[in-house]
DNA sequence: GCCGTTTTCGGCCCGACTGTTTTCAGTCG
């Protein structure tokens, strides 16, 4: 079968479901099948990935019987056991799940009144059939709600994507004078790298009115949920939007409760329980006097568990709990550090009779650089293709392109402009531009950009090549994958990461939308040899140079600081890394 | 089945919403 994350998630759901139907195991082994989907379905990282790479114990509810059955699942294609526990039970029951408001116990009703497909459910909706069999109107009336929904349901969005929808709607909820703040909530604050719903909070005295204004919202299809103080909406794109109202008092506790992760409240509150301390989105309780304490803000609420605050980045039970109990929460770096990067794509025509893959031309990079304030930027464009010109050509094209670079220079005091390329690693590991032409450039970017599926140990041998050679100073997007599309290329990446300590060289975090790679896990398993990143957009026009941020949110949510990233240091320090003239 | 700032055994986050429940079950996040 299939083994990406949301199919694993579903397999573990019909386990648990199965359990919970035929009544064998107790609630709690329930639970535990529920918690472990719920952990791989929001994980930003593949399971088969982690899996690969030996690392499935760092998933947050994942034990040693689970973790057991995952590696049947990859090694063999499917797990008897779960085979065993699904087998006396109606597959319609399996579909049915799969339908928000549907449960295990409605799904076993629906499929012992002889429904047997999902459109045989619609049909008896919609003849008054079911209303027959002791459904309620109403509850029927929600399946049907929920199976429009689940036709019309989209898989993630990249989270940049899911960004600039949410800033437009956070803009519009803070528009209602009843609003006294507002923020984003769940994986959207935490920066994950793919998002399914937008969560919103408001802090508001009257939530009513807030509600209002919310459903009143232009794109708003249909409402999908409605209570005193929270909303649910879908718009067109059947996308759902949640809006959570707390009053001013305990706002605090609304946010950190709603930001989530699932895996940090379970920890934080088990942890809070130990200390006689109940935690809601209410606030602070008390257990033995039942005495609740509110609190305005989220600092007010992790300081009554007497621990520092970690960044909703990295509330992901990874051990920011301990950390931050331990007084020992990095200082995680902060996109206002960024001093400029060195993976940009201009429209330089190199053999092409037009232009180069860039939109923009090179002057249009240095002006934007110069807007973002950035005190270096760097031109990476593609060489020609290994195999599409002769070794003199492709010399005396680098050669060419470097005089140019030389000109642009000269021409702003503004920003400090250096000329790089982005070359690419061929399968025996060799680049596919000589040296002669890499010593004319300030900097090397060098990538794998085809064989991307090849075996474990011929990717580790290409990229450590490529680490071997004096010129290049960066691997871009180590890991190739390409979210909802590829997945990470297999490597021993704690090999790569040693070689790359030790020949000083940098691995990149990508930060263009469909990669965010290097990935938020490794960039912390990197960390622990001492890696240093910089993190490039890989801007093919200049409007992605904004994309910088969301690299920065994957190094963030990989524990980085600012002694991490090189681009985030002084051009002095940064320039003697790259032993750049100035 | 998971997990450890009381514990490797014995607990297991918390509350909102919905329906038809007159005190609670089912589902969700």
């Amino acid at each position: 079968m299939e083994t990406s994350n949301s199919k694993i998630a579903k397999l573990l759901r019909n386990v648990a479901a199965s359990y919970s139907i035929k009544k064998t195991g107790n609630i709690f082994q329930v639970r535990a099948y529920d918690n472990a989907a719920d952990s791989i379905e929001h994980s930003t990282v593949e399971m088969k990935d982690l899996w690969e790479e030996g690392r499935l114990n760092e998933v947050p509810g994942l034990g040693e019987t689970i973790r057991g059955y995952l590696d049947e699942l990859f090694t063999k294609g499917k797990v008897s056991h779960f085979e065993e526990v699904q087998k006396d039970i109606p597959k319609i029951i399996f579909d049915l799940l799969d339908i928000p408001g549907i449960g295990p116990k409605t799904a076993c009703k629906l499929s012992d009144l002889g429904i047997n497909s999902l459109d045989d459910l619609k049909k008896q909706i919609k003849s008054g059939e079911l209303v027959k069999k002791d459904f309620s109107a109403k509850i029927a009336q929600s399946i049907m709600a929920g199976l429009r929904q689940t036709t019309s349901k989209t898989g993630r969005m990249l989270l940049p994507y899911a960004f600039a929808q949410a800033e437009k709607i956070l803009e519009y909820i803070k528009r209602s004078p009843s609003v006294k703040d507002a923020h984003f909530l769940g994986s959207l604050r935490r920066m994950v790298a793919t998002i399914g719903d937008l969560d919103f909070s408001a802090c508001s005295k009257f939530p009513k009115d807030v509600i209002e204004h919310f459903i009143k919202m232009p794109g708003v299809v249909r409402v999908v949920d409605k209570g005193e103080s929270m909303a649910t909406v879908m718009l067109q794109s059947g996308l759902h939007l949640d809006l959570l109202i707390g009053s001013p008092e305990s706002y605090g506790a609304l946010l950190q409760h709603f930001t989530g992760s699932k895996n940090h409240n379970i920890h934080l509150r088990t942890y809070a329980l130990s200390k006689n301390l109940s935690l809601s989105e209410d606030g602070v309780k008390h257990t033995k006097t039942g005495k609740v304490v509110p609190t305005k803000t989220e600092e007010e609420f992790y300081k009554l568990l007497k621990m520092d605050i970690p960044a909703p980045e990295i509330r992901e039970d990874g051990g920011e709990i301990e950390a931050g109990l331990a007084h020992k929460l990095p200082n995680l770096v902060e996109t206002k550090d960024i001093k400029g990067e060195l993976h940009t794509h201009s429209n330089y025509p190199f053999l092409h009779p037009s232009h180069g893959p860039g939109v923009n031309s090179m002057n249009d990079i240095v002006k934007k650089a110069i807007s973002l304030r950035y005190s270096f930027i760097g031109i990476s464009d593609h060489p020609p293709g290994h195999g599409a010109v002769s070794r003199e050509k492709m010399i005396e094209e680098v050669k060419k392109r470097t005089k140019v670079v030389q000109s642009l220079k000269k021409s702003t005091k503004d920003v400090r402009i250096l000329n790089g390329l982005e070359i690419d690693i061929l399968p025996d590991g060799t680049l596919s531009v000589p040296d002669e032409a890499l010593s004319t450039l300030d900097y090397v970017i060098a990538g794998i950009h085809s064989g991307h599926r090849g075996e474990k140990d011929i990717i580790t041998k290409r990229l450590i090549s490529a680490l071997n050679n004096p010129h290049v100073d960066i691997i871009s997007h180590p890991t190739n994958r390409l979210l909802n599309e590829r997945e990470s290329s297999d490597a021993d990446w704690d090999e790569v990461f040693k070689v790359a300590v030790k020949n000083n060289k940098l691995l990149e975090i990508n930060a263009f939308p469909n990669r965010l790679d290097l990935r938020d896990d490794l960039v912390r398993e990197a960390l622990k040899y001492g890696v240093k990143f910089i993190i490039d957009t890989d801007a093919h026009q200049v409007s992605q140079m904004d994309n910088m941020r969301f690299g920065v949110s994957v190094a963030r949510r990989g524990w980085a600081e600012k002694k991490d990233i090189v681009n985030s240091w002084d051009w002095k320090k940064f320039s003697e890394w790259f032993t750049i003239k100035p």
